[in-house]
DNA sequence: CTGATTGCAAACACTTTGCAGCAGA
DNA sequence: TCTGCTGCAAAGTGTTTGCAATCAG
């Protein structure tokens, strides 16, 4: 099961532009620094964590992650590794997406921009960008309302080129919309 | 339970801006009209729960609209329900909203602009709001990649300025994130 | 030492689904 | 009639939690 995440009710299944995987030591720096400053510990089973995660290429899923722990065959159980994404989010490692109401996406965000998706609703590829106009423009709502940004998560949802030339051919005047029939 | 949705792990309870309810007739022909396309039917049950969707204001989960539904005296199934909320979603009158991973939120988008979503991660409110630029930024970004849109979900997770003035009072140089210890 | 952490299994909560009887068109 | 629809209750599934043993600092 969970053999392909499956972004929308209808999305065949995601296959985001990888990125590159960033080096352990400095970002495990940061996390070392952010449990020591919270009281908590650093764990042989949070650096497998953080491990695995820094090598993940791109959005993952909690499911990958595990899969992936077993494999290097690091075992670190799916309770501890849940918690401890969640304190990765906390010392600023990583971010939670949310693009579906199935499951949660993740993303390295340590030293880097934050990604942004394209998701193409035909064939479920994702295309991460990062885009300076679009920070740009929550600086510029949040100034309009008197807050302070944090982060963002801005999710375009389209037809790739392909999958609009096939969607013209198979339906010439179909509808599309985010169709989720048994 | 579900007593209050809890947007984000940290987020006390969301309080959209409310917008207006639209009309029953003009959606309701929209709907019919996609049903007679789609060769399904027009049941009690079906005009029951788009008029409880219609009295929504702003954003709503699928529990609200069950506990509303039997306080009108309306009884439809929770499974009829969900499965309605899917097709008025195809037909184009509903929209899906993915805040969290612990439940969907929904917002009528027939006949008005999407909203998109200013939200605070220390009070819960959401504000609801409508950008050209949003909209003329994401026509930009997919010509970029040769998509064609068809629609995009922006979140912004920020501070209000009351809860920026109290968190600053609080703790004058404390982290923030978004910790759901227990 | 002492409080945080771990794994396990059970608990959870939202959503989906199988099925038998019902009912629009 | 012929499909599609409904309610019910059971099944699903990602994620969380209680608890006793264990371990980091």
């Amino acid at each position: 099961m969970a053999e392909g995440p499956s972004i929308f009710p209808n999305l065949p299944r995601v296959a985001a532009v990888k990125q590159d995987a960033l080096p352990y030591e400095p970002v495990c720096a940061i996390f070392r620094r952010y449990l020591h400053g919270s009281k908590l510990k650093f764990t042989p089973e949070r650096a497998m964590i953080l491990d695995a995660v820094l090598r993940q290429k791109g959005l993952f899923e909690a499911e990958k992650l595990l899969s992936e722990l077993d494999r290097l065959g690091h075992r670190a159980s799916r309770a501890t590794t849940y918690r401890t994404l969640s304190h990765l989010q906390d010392a600023g490692i990583l971010k939670q997406v949310f693009f579906d109401n199935k499951q949660s996406y993740y993303e390295v965000i340590a030293g880097r921009q934050a990604y942004d998706y394209l998701i193409c609703v035909a064939t479920g590829r994702v295309i991460e960008f990062s885009s300076e106009k679009v920070r740009k423009l929550r600086e510029e709502i949040c100034r309009e309302h008197g807050y302070s940004p944090l982060s963002h998560q801005f999710h375009i949802f389209g037809l790739s080129p392909e999958a609009a030339a096939e969607q013209a051919r198979e339906r010439p005047s179909g509808e599309e919309s985010n169709a989720q029939k048994k």
